[in-house]
DNA sequence: CTGTTAGCGCTTTCAC
DNA sequence: GTGAAAGCGCTAACAG
C-alpha cells in the first residue's frame, strides 16, 4: 500500500535506481531530474522502506540500548548521553527496556540482532543468558559496548565504574561515623558476586573486623530472593524487614539512591529520624540526592562520562569495523559525596 | 557474514521453506526433520533476518513508542505500561527519544514509519510538524495512538487526561487558600494554547477576577521562550526568576512535579520556607510526591490507566485492521492530591 | 509433510 | 548522468 521506490520513478518519469540515489543523495543526478525526483516524492508521501535498504545495503543506521531499569534516573542519563551522541553522527538510537525478568532483557537484544541494528550498548545486569547472546552478537560481528558490566574473556569493549570501591568507600565512611550494624538494602547475600557494590560492602566488613551478619543484608522482601533491579519499594520493605531485627542496624547502606530513598521513607514511618538515629548511605548521586532534605549522603559515578565514551567506542567500531582496535575496558572512578543523610552514632541513642 | 535461512537448509539437508516454517512454527513438520533444523540453527547460531521477514511479509512485531522528555517519571511509566502490555500479545516496544527539539522527535517518528514498525504510541507535546509526520504514517495505514494529546480533524485514537481542569483544581486551591499572587512555571504564556495545564491556570484566575500578570508565567530562562519540556532545572530558574520580582508570588504552581521541586529548591536556597512563605502544588504525581518533605500538593492523573488503554487501542488496530472502528477519544479524570506543600495565606508573614 | 517458485523494495555494479 | 539487471534473505502460494 504505502507508495515504493518503483511508483515514485514512474511518477518522476525515470527508473529506481535514480530515485535511490536522489533519496540517498548518493551518485550524480542532473539538478532538474533531482528535482522533478523531490517533488514526486512529495506528491506521493513516499518513506523509504528501511527492511529494503539494509537488507540489500547491509547498513544500517540504528543504534540499540538495552536497559533494564527503566525507572532508575541513572540508566537513563546513560540511555540518553549515548542518543546525543550518536544523533550528531547520524545514527538513531533506539531504547529497548529489559524490565524485570531475564527473558525479556534476551528478546530485546535479539529483536535488535534481528533488525540488524548497527551496533548496542548493553547497561543491564550481567547474568549467563545475556552474556551468551551478546556473543551471538559479536559472532556476527556486530559491535557490542558494555556499560556498567564486562564479558571476560570475550573481545567486546567495556565501559564502567569501580562499584566495588565506590561500595566500600560508602561502608567504611559510616564505619569511621562508628557504626557497628550496618545493613545493606536491595539486593541477598547469594547476589555478591554480581552487584558489585554488595562486594565492596562485604570488603569494608570484614576489612574491620565487623561480623558478617547475613540479617543484615535484605533483598527487599522476605519472600523473594532478592530483586533483580532495587527500586523504592525494594528500600522500604527492606528498612521494614530490617527494623523487625532484635538488634537493629544503626547504619544502612542502600544499593542506589532510590532504594536509599524508601530506606529513609520507611524509616520516618517507624519514627525513626536520618541521621540522628539512623544514618543512610545510597549509590549513584541522581539529581535528587543533592536536593532531598537532609541531602542523600552517597557514592557519584561519572555517568555522562560513561556514556559517552560507550558511544564513542561504539560509533568507532560501527564506522571502522575492521581496524583492529584492542577491546578496551575502562573502569571510571566512583566518589563519596558526604551530605546530611549520615551522622556519627549516638550511644545509647534511645530518645 | 551471518548465517542464512539457505544455510540452515543445506545443513539441516532440506530447504528455505522448511527451515521458515520450523523457525516460525508456522505448517507442518515432521518431528524428525524439525529436530534436525533446530540442530541446525543451534550450531550455525542462526538469527532470522527481520529486514527480509518484514519485507516479505508486511508483517512488523515491533512497537514504537515515542516519548519527549525521558528523565520525566511519568513519561517513562506511560512507556513501560504499554510494554508489559504488548509483550503479552508478543510484541517488543522499543522506546524513541525525542529530546528537546522537534526535529529529533520527526527523526524518531520517521525511524519507526521507515522500519514499517506494527504501530506506534505517541506521547510527546503537540506540534505542527509532528502532526504532519503523524498524517503520513496513518496515510499508510500504520495504527498510531496517541497519549496526552489529540490530532483533530484525524481519525486517530488518543488517550489523555483532563489537563486544563487539573490545571484549574490546582489554581483554585491555591485561590481558596487566600492566595491572589500565584506565578506558573515551566512555560511561557505563549504557550496556553499546547500547554492545557497552563490554559486551566488562566482559567482559574479568570474566574477568581486576578490579574492575568504575564511576568507571573515564566518558562525558567529568561532568555529561552519557554522550553519544551519543562525540569528540576526550569524551576529552579523559573522561581529565582520569580523571586527578583517587587512584588512576589504567594504561590507557585508547577507544571511538573519536577519542575516542582526545582522550585522548591530554589525557594529554599533563598530562605523561603515552604508552605509557610510560598505554597507550591505540582502535576503528575509521580512517586518522590507523596514522599518528599513536606509531601507535595499536585494533581494526579491515572498514568498506568492511559498506558494500558494505548496499548489496547493499538494492539486491537494492529490484530484487526480492517474493523472499521470509530477513532477513540479519551479523556480520563484529574484529581487534587492536598499535601503538605500548601497553606492558607498569611498576611504580613515577614518574618 | 516438503520442495519449487516468485517476488517483497531496495542498492549497486556495469553499460550506455 | 542515467538505466538495466541481479539479488539481499525471507515468505507464501502452489504443487506434489
Amino acid at each position: 500500500m504505502p507508495p515504493t521506490l518503483t511508483d515514485v520513478a514512474r511518477r518522476a518519469g525515470t527508473t529506481g535506481a535514480t530515485v535511490s540515489r536522489v533519496v540517498n543523495a548518493s551518485g550524480y543526478v542532473s539538478a532538474r531530474l533531482r528535482a522533478t525526483v523531490e517533488a514526486a516524492v512529495r506528491e506521493l508521501g513516499y518513506v523509504p522502506n528501511a527492511n529494503a535498504s539494509v537488507l540489500k545495503s547491509r547498513r544500517s543506521t540504528t543504534i540499540g540500548v538495552v536497559v533494564g531499569d527503566l525507572l532508575s534516573p541513572y540508566a537513563i542519563e546513560l540511555a540518553d548521553t549515548v542518543r546525543a551522541m550518536a544523533a550528531q553522527r547520524g545514527y538513531t538510537t533506539l531504547i529497548g527496556s529489559a524490565s524485570e525478568d531475564v527473558a525479556s532483557e534476551l528478546s530485546v537484544i535479539e529483536v535488535f540482532h534481528r533488525q540488524r541494528a548497527a551496533g548496542l550498548v548493553v547497561a543491564t545486569l550481567p547474568t549467563e543468558e545475556s552474556d551468551r547472546e551478546i556473543e551471538r552478537l559479536t559472532a556476527h560481528r556486530t559491535p557490542v559496548v558494555l556499560l556498567g558490566r564486562s564479558l571476560e574473556g570475550a573481545a567486546i569493549d567495556s565501559v564502567s565504574a569501580d562499584f566495588r570501591r565506590g561500595g566500600y568507600l560508602a561502608t567504611r565512611h559510616l564505619i569511621e561515623l562508628g557504626h557497628r550494624r550496618i545493613a545493606f538494602v536491595g539486593a541477598s547475600i547469594e547476589e555478591a558476586d554480581r552487584i558489585t557494590r554488595l562486594r565492596g560492602y562485604l570488603d569494608a566488613v570484614a576489612e574491620a573486623n565487623l561480623p558478617a551478619r547475613a540479617d543484615l543484608v535484605v533483598g527487599g522482601g522476605e519472600s523473594t530472593p532478592g530483586p533483580r533491579y532495587s527500586t523504592q519499594a525494594t528500600g522500604y520493605t527492606g528498612a521494614q524487614q530490617l527494623l523487625r531485627l532484635a538488634s537493629r542496624p544503626t547504619a544502612i547502606f542502600a544499593r542506589n539512591d532510590q532504594t536509599a530513598f524508601g530506606v529513609i521513607q520507611a524509616l520516618r514511618d517507624q519514627g525513626c529520624r536520618v541521621p540522628e538515629d539512623v544514618s543512610v548511605v545510597g549509590f549513584d548521586d541522581i539529581a535528587l540526592a543533592r536536593q532531598a532534605v537532609p541531602a542523600l549522603t552517597t557514592v557519584s559515578q561519572p555517568t555522562t562520562e560513561q556514556g559517552r565514551l560507550a558511544a564513542e567506542f561504539l560509533l568507532g567500531r560501527i564506522e571502522r569495523p575492521d581496524e583492529p582496535v584492542e577491546p578496551r575496558r575502562i573502569v571510571l572512578e566512583c566518589r563519596l559525596m558526604v551530605r546530611g543523610s549520615t551522622a556519627r552514632l549516638r550511644r545509647r541513642a534511645r530518645r
